[in-house]
DNA sequence: CATGTTAGTCAACAGTCGTTTACTGATTTT
DNA sequence: AAAATCAGTAAACGACTGTTGACTAACATG
């Protein structure tokens, strides 16, 4: 009911959002989702933090909070809207650029992984948040990264040796493929950032891990197939 | 008669804790820890918990939770301690009980995931400290997974087709497994406990990541040999 | 220039929070 | 039987919380 704006605001025909006002709004609103972030730097929770500590951090007072989110919910997911918009687009760039030919495992891992380490704060936002959030935020997430993983699919669908796989498989397969980066982002993020042996030691590990499930794919029938026990 | 029902109980000789007011101690610490497991069941995470309400669920005023507890942050570390404590004494049983020669894989799987079942809420509680807790609960989870993970690692060096293995590479693969139980842990939590379709899916996709996981091990060469691109 | 719009302030509200202090009364020890 | 222990209570504290309504002043519109 705060929404309904009776006056219609004849804002330039050409420039729909530039007033100063305009971007004054803006800039408070990425202040208070970048005072959020720099709260969850430490060991913080989000769920833990407070409407107001976001504000003092942020530089508006508590009230002015509403002004741009009905509450900290809300505020949680443009953060991870944020967070998987800039996810999708490194994604998108990826692609376009073309596949490398050879060394395709080793390129792929390091472009995530490195863009983990330029996004840092987002992606420490989405594992505290991916178990321990509300459900709301929860649900949003786990959407973000059935998405992905489905985008996964796709590419790999275009592999020659992958096109015996099913469907089911080869979702299966691009699941097992995220939580492997998914498992060495978490790690990622509790490296120390100066530490380039640590982290030299956790890309290298991604992707053998990547190896190790390739290897096994390219032998996969359905799993019908016996395994030494 | 007054020498008849003398009674002496100078703890420390043969019974060290068992008077009235040490067992109704326990039974009180354990109302606190069930408590808290309680507020857990819901939306809500371990941080976001006030010593108050965890006392008003308990059955104790506030002021009498430091009779048993320092702060939260101790009842948590108890908790954790609890949940550890009988996933290894489920190992320790399924360890004794011999390993089945056929349909190990399955075997393992529905083990430890009807545990998980029967101890929900302690596995809830874990997913959800483990990345957005203190750093000291985080690294006590983390500690523990480690440890799990080691435990692994050893019943499969027992494997004739894993001897080949160095350490590094058994670890990561004992790592790789526990990262699919774990996983299916996470979706197992989400999933109702009343849709028995949804609970076999779990179960069988988990079982069948194994089973590609294990084709890739009986190849592996420590990931010099090259795959398909 | 006059008028409306609105991002942000200010002050107050009713609650909840963790922690402390002094206490009570049942159990244990001597 | 007296004395000591101690799990739990009661009340108070200062600090912090989310949300509110009335405000101001810079901006935008006509």
């Amino acid at each position: 009911m705060t929404t309904a704006g009776r006056r219609r605001r004849t804002r330039g025909a050409d420039d729909p959002n530039s007033g100063q006002r305009d971007d004054r709004k803006r800039r408070t609103r990425r202040a208070l989702l970048d005072a959020a972030l720099e709260l969850l730097e430490g060991e913080r929770s989000f769920s833990s933090l407070s409407l107001r500590e976001v504000t003092r951090v942020g530089g508006i007072t508590p009230a002015g909070f509403y002004r741009h989110f009905a509450g900290m919910e809300e505020l949680g997911h443009a953060l991870i809207e944020d967070s998987f918009e800039s996810l999708h687009q490194m994604m998108r760039d990826a692609r376009k650029a073309g596949l490398p030919p050879a060394h395709m495992i080793r390129a792929s891992v390091t472009t995530f992984l490195d863009h983990v380490q330029a996004h840092r704060s987002h992606f420490r936002f989405i594992a505290k948040e991916r178990y321990s959030g509300s459900s709301v935020l929860r649900i949003a997430i786990r959407k973000e990264i059935r998405l992905w993983v489905g985008e996964v699919a796709v590419d790999l669908s275009r592999f020659p040796f992958l096109q015996r796989f099913n469907s089911d498989d080869l979702q299966m397969l691009a699941g097992m493929m995220v939580n492997i980066v998914v498992a060495a982002t978490e790690l990622l993020l509790d490296a120390e950032q100066t530490d380039a042996d640590a982290i030299q030691r956790i890309y290298k590990n991604a992707e053998k891990q990547m190896r190790l499930l390739m290897l096994g794919a390219s032998l996969w029938d359905g799993g019908r197939s016996s395994v030494p026990e």
